[in-house]
DNA sequence: TGCAAAATAGCACGATCGTTCTTTTATTAA
DNA sequence: TTAATAAAAGAACGATCGTGCTATTTTGCA
């Protein structure tokens, strides 16, 4: 039984407790982060949390700044696993974008708790050149991208004018997030959400959504309108 | 002559040094906290680009939370300068309007090397309760209030639709701002003014501004328009 | 010019920071 | 079960933090 595993230590699995308590770590870092900030994010404060020592935290990545881009990292998947992934199910055009607001919508109110690292990261690092700040911003484009491609799908579906400005309308769809991010936030606006909601709503008018159906009749109202 | 001065230390202008040398160093701080961010912002750092001791400096406050509510008002003081009271000379209305949202357009972007302090701050401070926190949130408030009484002006002068929805078109403004913020100051993305220029042209049709006056003839074309 | 008070500097404190080094504990493979 | 190795802890470092205390210098008025 024992003399069946040849595996060597650098194919096999093995010591593999390490890579478990590191994700329990960044899970707990990015807790932290969201809470008070990628920079005021401490070694210690987070070796406490996670029932650990300093150097026991600090083993596990070498530096602080190999720290923050672990829990960038960390958010980036947590981001595409939450908003971006589910609306591929959801057919191109209308719907999905419709989808794609609705959960970019949820992740940035249900951050009333949590805080979204793409936006308090913008605005630590924008004068703070570095790994940190590339990682973000690359990861934040991506995002803008995956929005500006699914746009174009929109308006290639006949769901949207066809000489519409896409990436106006991306960047205007971005300042909705970010206002709600700031009034639902900072303010304690109690009325953001419903302020975003209308305010999507008027963007798709203004580019040409001629149909406007609602979440939940959009798939099938849409595919018998194209 | 001398005589004649009966004053006291208290009713006369006297030993006010220190209020120049105070004035001094919070004009630094804010350069150093648009820069590197409220909770940045350290005694001896700034006690090295003012020439002074740590001490020195400190003096002049008594805590740190003092030096960044000092830096909090001083930043207050210079956008109420610079974007509210000059638009107070423009006919109320849409010119008014128009020239509110240039102002605040040009601060943002113009601080691409600076920084809005409101911005900035309310991504540092969302989750920090205090007398910080309290203060930026009520001085930016203030100047909301300010956009959306300016806003009512324009929709009871007649230069946007009677029925419109002042509170969601603030909403919308300030959303545009903040991607402007984001989108130059991060992104480095070179047509953010232009999109934000649109951005507000957009808005304004949706509201119902009948006439879209350039800026240089507005003045003259709303008066013989109401 | 001298005197009082304000303004600034100097110094030191406890605390926390990121990091390095050494030692101990826990885990895995044989 | 034992040897090898990863994982975690412990201790200490230089630096910096905010802040208090005590001198020293500067300022403003008589």
């Amino acid at each position: 039984m024992t003399a069946i595993r040849k595996q060597t230590a650098i194919e096999s699995k093995a010591f593999q407790k390490g890579q478990q308590t590191k994700a329990t770590i960044v899970h707990a870092a990015l807790g932290l982060a969201t809470q008070i900030g990628l920079e005021g994010l401490s070694i210690g404060a987070l070796a406490e949390v996670a029932g650990m020592s300093k150097s026991g935290v600090f083993a596990h990545f070498g530096s602080r700044e190999e720290l923050q881009l672990s829990v960038v990292r960390e958010y980036h998947a947590v981001f595409e696993a939450e908003v971006f992934l589910p609306i591929l199910q959801v057919e191109r055009g209308l719907p999905r974008l419709r989808e794609l607001f609705a959960n970019w919508t949820k992740r940035t109110s249900a951050e009333i708790d949590s805080g979204c690292l793409y936006i308090s990261g913008a605005a630590e690092f924008d004068d703070r050149p570095g790994p940190v700040r590339d990682a973000l911003a690359s990861m934040v484009k991506t995002w803008l991208t995956a929005v500006h491609r699914t746009v174009v799908q929109a308006r290639d579906e006949g769901h949207l004018a066809a000489d519409m400005d896409t990436e106006q309308m991306v960047f205007e769809l971005h300042g909705l997030i970010l206002a709600l991010q700031y009034e639902a936030r900072f303010l304690r606006s109690s009325q953001s959400l419903a302020r975003t909601a209308q305010g999507f709503e008027n963007i798709l008018r203004r580019y040409g959504a001629a149909v406007l159906p609602t979440k939940t009749s959009a798939k099938k109202r849409i595919t018998s309108n194209s």
